[in-house]
DNA sequence: CTAAAAATACGTAGTAGCGGGGATTTCAGG
DNA sequence: CCTGAAATCCCCGCTACTACGTATTTTTAG
């Protein structure tokens, strides 16, 4: 019987214990490594292989969709599995294209991280339904997705440092009225509708 | 030997089952009980009563505070163990306020969590260093800084997760004209003027 | 028990933001 | 030269939030 090599990255000690744990009765899983920083990774890849990398997505220091894209670039044989706390849809997207195998959530449990790890093991892929749900939700209307203007990039980026539509636009020498019209086009096309869901998107794609 | 009985409360599964599986080889723990939902976790304390409670501090549906403070009503004598993701610096200040006999971060490892246990076990006391840094250094310039209240750490959660007053008076059962004073009172004591002020806030003192 | 703190609620008025619409100018590339 | 994208500008109306209040009830702490 072949045994499939793991390895786990995640800041939290306790879950990298758990499911080091958990997988302890399962005899064709063993844990190459595992590491509380995505940094380390590619080196310790390097002396100790893995099949698949199970990784966070939410981490200081390097974010799962760059380790993704570094792994799969340096190991493209290696299968990558994320888990994250929340369904983050703007990430899981990225994290897709970057070439993940299979999504659960950290409120899953010992079964269905077996059945993921067993899927993907098998070349299969493994999504949490809330995942796959809001994925397609959002896939329709994910083609008419816009890019955003440089102008429209400077104005959220004024937006971030807490000016007001008067401001921005003194700051910048147009009409208030622009930096509204601005404003609009940036909700449209980023599809937010407060600051705050704009200041998220806004981390989340690195504009900031 | 006398094996001390641990409840664990997490709304994240994997946790449970995580620390679930590293004590299976401590022979003196025995898991009493575990619920990802702490609404019902004290008519399950009735049927399966525990000597240690391992709680989670952000959770859906009702906090760390909340919960810790009606199981010190209800068993005067069990030690309760706070688990927490980061150091949320303001909660903790209320956690001890609560009666928890210890904190440790999701970021330990098995060992700290033995260590945290046997302490609190013994009737001592164990904070993870971070904690008990961030605690005091806090200390001295926490004299000017206003602190919050429970409620309005929970609505600035409620802020940050995109919902308008309407929807926050809605889902926490008051008057709009509260949260809008909660508001008030909070835009006040963390010294901001907009959201995003606000948010950058919540961040930087990891209160999200 | 009593004082203080927190949570609750309301009024009035003003402003900023947002959604809908339409319109003009500029300029690069086919 | 013409087209289309980007940037500029304006109007109207509505809703949400903000800024000044005041005040009651509930909970906590001493």
């Amino acid at each position: 019987m072949n045994t499939t090599r793991l390895f786990i990255v995640d800041d939290h000690q306790l879950v990298i214990d758990g499911i080091h744990a958990l997988l302890a009765s399962a005899d064709h899983y063993q844990i190459a490594g595992f590491s509380e920083n995505p940094q380390l990774v590619l080196q310790m890849l390097e002396e100790t292989p893995a099949d698949i990398l199970l990784t966070d997505i939410a981490m200081p220091l390097m974010n799962g969709v760059e380790l993704t894209r570094a792994v799969k670039k340096k190991f493209p044989h290696m299968k990558v599995i994320a888990i994250s706390m929340h369904g983050e849809n703007e990430i899981i997207r990225e994290m897709l294209n970057a070439g993940i195998s299979g999504y659960i959530l950290k409120n899953t449990g010992r079964q269905e991280l077996l059945t993921a790890l067993d899927k993907v093991n098998a070349g299969e892929t493994y999504f949490a339904e809330d995942i796959t749900r809001e994925i397609l939700s959002n896939f329709s209307k994910g083609q008419n997705e816009q890019r955003l203007t440089v102008r429209e990039l400077e104005i959220i980026r004024l937006i971030e440092k807490e000016m007001s539509n008067k401001q921005i636009s003194d700051q910048l020498f147009i009409s208030e009225r622009t930096v509204e019209t601005h404003r609009k086009n940036i909700f449209r096309k980023t599809n937010t509708q407060s600051v705050i869901g704009l200041l998220k998107y806004a981390y989340a794609h690195k504009i900031i």
